[in-house]
DNA sequence: TGACTTTATCGTATGTTTACGATAAATGTG
DNA sequence: CACATTTATCGTAAACATACGATAAAGTCA
């Protein structure tokens, strides 16, 4: 049916949408964290990822499902542990996107007249 | 009281914690909508954002308030319409928190052993 | 095989966001 | 002054996000 009384989000143009996507995935410290210390250790972790970050290892999961499902992140389920990465093509795109929405938004040219 | 079951925001520390809620201030495309028609139409401007944003006038106006409060755009009430434009500090800070994120998780240095 | 480790997922509680209509507040207009 | 215009705020409903514990799944190791 979808009736979808609280979702408009879809009226919007696909590149504010898309950027609007990857400011929800980055829009919680945990996930900023995540990925900076992904970067930090400049390699694939696991739990430790959980050791650093002070929320229960379910909700650590959970941030890195939705980094993973914004394509920041992928991961790579090897046994009992998984291996987590940046993902440099998703953090390119989101780059690229949020520059564009900067320039536009540049305010150096702007005259307000408040 | 403050009980906070589902609210460890403050755990983080302030830099991610502040690039958070600026990702927050955005993640939503009408609001990403209203600051690239506030930075196109050169000037503030009052319910001209809501013919241009297919949503209710009081969703508008309260997405108008978020980013307000995120301190990305500024608004003066001038009797019964206001006028609303751009926040060159506020989107300056914003702009550095991300291009600090972007510098630390820039890839190129990075190699995944997933 | 049985116990252990590691991680994802489920279930659930609580809080937050998004959206709308209705209404209030402030001001200008006939 | 009554009325129209404009915008913020209130009330509310539905959806989503966040967090946790419990448990399942999938491997390792003794």
């Amino acid at each position: 049916m979808c009736i979808m009384k609280n979702n408009k989000k879809e009226i919007f143009k696909g590149e504010s949408l898309k950027l609007a996507e990857f400011a929800k995935a980055v829009s919680h410290p945990a996930r900023i964290e995540i990925l900076k210390i992904l970067a930090e250790k400049n390699s694939c972790i696991c739990g430790e990822i959980v050791l650093e970050i002070p929320l229960a290892q379910s909700t650590v999961s959970q941030h890195l499902k939705e980094l993973k499902s914004a394509g920041l992140i992928a991961g790579e389920i090897d046994g009992p542990r998984s291996c987590y990465c940046l993902n440099a093509e998703g953090i390119a795109v989101m780059r690229r996107l949020f520059e564009g929405l900067f320039a536009v938004i540049e305010t150096d040219n702007i005259k307000c007249k408040c």
